[in-house]
DNA sequence: TTGTAGGCGTTATCAC
DNA sequence: GTGATAACGCCTACAA
């Protein structure tokens, strides 16, 4: 019934050789087949619709040619258009790519990195749902697989190599902007900070600017009920009614959580309120009119990541960890326009 | 210098026992095993960190764990939530989820399909990047590995089980929401149709609500230029100062860009025109003051879609081919809010 | 240039 | 209950 796998053994019968000549065929062996057998070969090939197994083939070569990049959380923008970048890379080395989704939760990225490393995956790239260390985690350690962290830093590891954001960098640049604009009070809208390093950064630079701003409130959004912030958004504004308070998103998914809230207590972008975030979306553009941002190179950070653990793979040398921080920019648009500033001018 | 990996031998001598008894506690055989001896192993197996190799068992047992979906693209943010859909299901069947961007290039779904073969994937996910029938599509059949498609049916091939959107049903709808709104007239956004069939199904159902419309215009988007869009708007607007005319976009990134030419031509939503699109993005609520749409059920796509895999894969015998189709379901936002009909009523 | 044979790590069929 | 042993499909010295 069952088809019976078509071996390198049968292509080899049919093409009156010997399997091992296949094999030569199949690898591209340098000056060790007659172009006659090659082509006899090709044919049986062809004709029987053989396929190479990967799993024999890397059980012998002690190589699988595949990578595996696990995110944590495929729907949000900012991971495919990373994984971009990274399929270029992958692709021309040769490498499969299989992505994962750990779908937020470190549990199940543990699984997935278990299972990967049953596949004997050779790389990992990674964005931690966490920075805590598990066990899984730690076997990647123990086996030392390559690994490239993304986006992220984990806790108890400084000899990790990770490409990311300059968070603190993007932050400043989106704060700068803000005070040049006559902008004073700052809301920022964060989610759980305490586990994600870059959420952490974020946070850090935004509480370090402190003194800079006659009121800052952090605002760490737990669900999507917007209630929270509307309170304060509407505490902020009944303070001040000069035009001189701006919501700060920490990344896209923030922001539009942070547009329902704005929606909901009736407050006009940029009248009332200057809004800005992390991130540069496809819709940043139309939604109030356009949202300023601090857009991520998310095609570099997945070309770099990958081109690192690239080369760790193929090298045998140990390199010294390295951590790579890329610049955001800033996409100015309508949601930081302070008429109030222009008409003190 | 290569920690050479553990293998089940290792373990068996540092425990004591053979390699069959290794194997068997790790298959968790049913009454061979005494409670003392797989307590022996499970001691070694942790303190050695040993992890089984999926190539061996694999050759072995013919069986590989493994599933792939090959999505369009992975960017169209459509496609990560169908994923969520259909990762539940492969997770709890106790298979591996492979993801496999196409990027939609039909060379690099050849390409990537290819691998996946030699990988033994025990079956595919496929929401093909062109209707056209490839030969490494071909060699599926020919292989007779189990495959359902999403989203989108091939041509000259009948007999592939897939599951999607009911378009018909979907662009119905729409179409007949705008009526009962007032609109009369209608511009309909779609991506290059010809090689990808729900588009041609919505252009069809589209096309044959011809009569019921005054005018009824069809924009294909070839580039991201808007210029093209925008003439058209601006003359069926010329035409008719009644607040008459709807756009009417075939998916989320149609609309996008629909709504680029819809604000360079100063057209205000919905005092001068509708808007509506399939599909319901998150941004969709914050866009315009909110655009109407018609949801897709994606997590039930993927679910229902990874469920039939997963069947076909376990089941031995042979199904007829199904196609499934689910329905959309109208979230009316104000983009299609018709005040000149409540005018006149 | 081509063929033979051994082994990669695992499971499964036998015996014991 | 447990232990040898023969495959699984391929690659690669080593021979010829």
């Amino acid at each position: 019934m069952k088809p019976k796998g078509i071996t390198i053994a049968d292509v080899a019968q049919r093409a009156q050789v010997s399997p091992a000549s296949v094999s030569r065929y199949l690898n591209g062996v340098e000056g060790n087949l007659s172009a006659e057998t090659a082509q006899r070969i090709a044919q049986v090939i062809e004709d029987l619709g053989y396929r190479p197994n990967a799993w024999a083939r890397s059980l012998k070569t002690q190589r699988s040619g595949l990578i595996a990049a696990v995110v944590a959380d495929l729907s949000n923008s900012y991971v495919p258009a990373v994984l971009h970048g990274i399929e270029n890379i992958t692709n021309s080395a040769g490498f499969s790519l299989l992505i994962a989704n750990a779908q937020n939760n470190p549990d199940h990225e543990s699984y997935l990195v278990e299972r990967l490393l049953n596949q004997r995956v050779e790389g990992i790239l990674l964005q931690p749902s966490s920075n805590k260390l598990t066990p899984s985690l730690r076997s990647l350690i123990t086996n030392n697989i390559p690994l490239v962290l993304i986006d992220r830093l984990m806790d108890d590891v400084d000899d990790w190599d990770m490409v990311g954001l300059d968070n603190a960098g993007a932050m400043h640049l989106a704060l700068k902007h803000l005070e040049s604009q006559g902008y004073r009070k700052i809301v920022y809208v964060t989610d759980p900070p305490d586990e994600v390093s870059s959420r952490r950064e974020r946070e850090q630079t935004v509480l370090s600017s402190y003194a800079q701003w006659e009121a800052l409130q952090i605002f760490v959004r737990r669900d999507n009920d917007p209630s929270g912030l509307i309170a304060i958004i509407d505490q902020m504004l009944a303070h001040s009614n000069d035009e001189s308070t701006a919501v700060v998103c920490s990344n896209a998914v923030t922001a539009l959580y942070a547009v329902k809230a704005i929606e909901l207590c009736g407050c006009r972008i940029p009248q009332d309120m200057g809004l800005i975030m992390i991130d540069d979306p496809d819709w940043a553009p139309f939604v109030l009119g356009g949202i300023t941002s601090v857009a991520q190179p998310t095609f570099d950070l997945g070309n770099q990541a990958a081109q690192l653990l690239v080369d760790k793979i193929q090298q045998t040398g140990i390199s010294s960890p390295s951590h790579t921080r890329l610049s955001g920019s800033l996409v100015i648009r309508h949601s930081t326009i302070n008429s109030h500033r222009l008409k003190k001018e």
